[in-house]
DNA sequence: CGGTATTTTGAGTATCGTCAAGGCCAGTGG
DNA sequence: CCACTGGCCTTGACGATACTCAAAATACCG
């Protein structure tokens, strides 16, 4: 299969990289409309089926997509990173909680004068479209790993979707000697959220990976990946995380440092 | 929780209804692109990867997205029913490969005046983009059903998103004095597939939750829902069919027929 | 350094996947 | 009209896996 551009990384450090193909007027619209919000991590910044008066871009942090379930149990449905748009444009409410994992810095946009904005600029329509093809392929892909009948596999999934996706994102990717180091930024509660199990499940799933030599548990949240191949191997899907643009950025990651 | 609109539902037996809302010309420029295409059942559309040239919309049949892993797997990761876009209008090539679940009709529009059609309507294109965001709220439900350890409650789900997206939708959906009975139009093997598990988990299943009083199974495929409570509590999610709405939409249909 | 939350480990039970066999239904051909 | 055939669904038995509950160990924070 040839390599296809791999829409789901990034390889530069802007939260707003998204907008450098915008003309000069709408960059400078947004900038003059954009204030830098904080959230410390566990606070909430909506609820579902609330409608929010913004639309937001991650600066740093990773917020959680999470539904709540009558029963208590909160799935998590997906991640934003850096650069990731959330609030949904058009359609009034949103049908997903969203929460801080991490201490988070949010650039937010008024919501009437964005959606103005897009409507004037063709570009930051299709911005906005892409990311949420993004999106929505990435949901997608934990379908895929939620599918998985071993929890092993689906750690080893989860593992290469940190690698590729926060690649580029502050210090949660980092390329060593021997491996790739990721930092897990949330609880074994939250990836079991996200993976559909216990953390229970997930501390044997990543002793068990450590136990056939795929990976290093330096501290509990900083895994050492020392065999991606056979990471991949277990989830199935090759390009899942596209392993040589995965291997890349961390070539350019080192050419950096 | 107040009503709100529940976008996942159709009323209408139009399967061009999405595009009811656009202007004269625009639906007039359509209707002269437009062409009906056949596809038998378990004939692929697209493969993973594969760019197609035409947007489609489905007008009647049901499409499966799925995936394709090295260990020969094939989780499905959304359903495609009347009225459904698909074909990345945008973006290149599609992710996931697409087969006919059933004979299937396809309103094809070729992809390049289509999207210059997007580009001078912007009704059009928000149609489209609202398909999108549908799409993504519906997969977000399967990661909410997949996320679910237990097989019963994961085909309960499956049960009643049946019910809600295939309301108004042939006759796969209809009203009875005791319950509501869904004609599921897939094989057990492909509904294992959807919900991460085998086809005689499925079976299993079924055969608990009719022992539990929950539904009756007439054949195979045609199932008799005797008690929709209960399975919305299996699931926890208490607005991922918005029972009420279902039951709207059954009160017109017998109104109608 | 102490206190707290998190992670890990352990043992027992429930559930699921696997493999194999049997049953049901539809379509085919005698 | 009936027997046959093939595909799908169902059922059973068994091993593997994950969930539950509890306790111990570890990491984290001031």
């Amino acid at each position: 299969m040839p390599d296809k551009p791999d829409k789901r990384s990034r390889n530069d450090h802007n939260a707003l990289s998204v907008f450098t193909d915008l003309c000069h007027e709408t960059r400078e619209a947004l900038g003059a409309m954009q204030q830098l919000v904080r959230f410390p991590a566990g606070q909430a910044i909506t609820r579902e089926g609330e409608e929010i008066n913004f639309v937001g871009i991650v600066a740093s942090g990773i917020l959680r997509m999470q539904k709540t379930l009558t029963d208590g149990r909160h799935p998590i449905v997906g991640l934003l990173v850096e650069g990731d748009i959330f609030g949904q444009v058009f359609d009034g409410a949103t049908e997903v909680a969203i929460e801080a994992a991490t201490d988070t810095e949010v650039y937010a946009f008024p919501r009437g004068r964005f959606e103005t904005l897009m409507r004037r600029s063709p570009e930051l329509d299709r911005a906005v479209l892409l990311n949420i093809l993004n999106e929505l392929d990435r949901t997608r892909d934990w379908m895929v790993i939620l599918s998985n009948a071993k929890i092993v596999n689906r750690v080893a999934g989860f593992l290469l979707i940190m690698c590729t996706r926060f690649v580029g994102v502050e210090h949660l990717v980092q390329a060593r000697r021997d491996g790739i180091e990721v930092n897990i930024p949330m609880s074994r509660l939250d990836q079991a959220h996200l993976l559909g199990t216990r953390p229970e499940s997930i501390s044997r799933a990543l002793h068990a990976l450590a136990e056939a030599g795929d990976i290093i548990i330096n501290t509990p949240n900083r895994i050492l990946i020392l065999d991606t191949g056979a990471l991949a191997e277990r989830v199935g899907e090759e390009d899942l995380c596209s392993i040589t643009n995965l291997k890349n950025l961390l070539a350019n990651k080192e050419l950096l440092s």
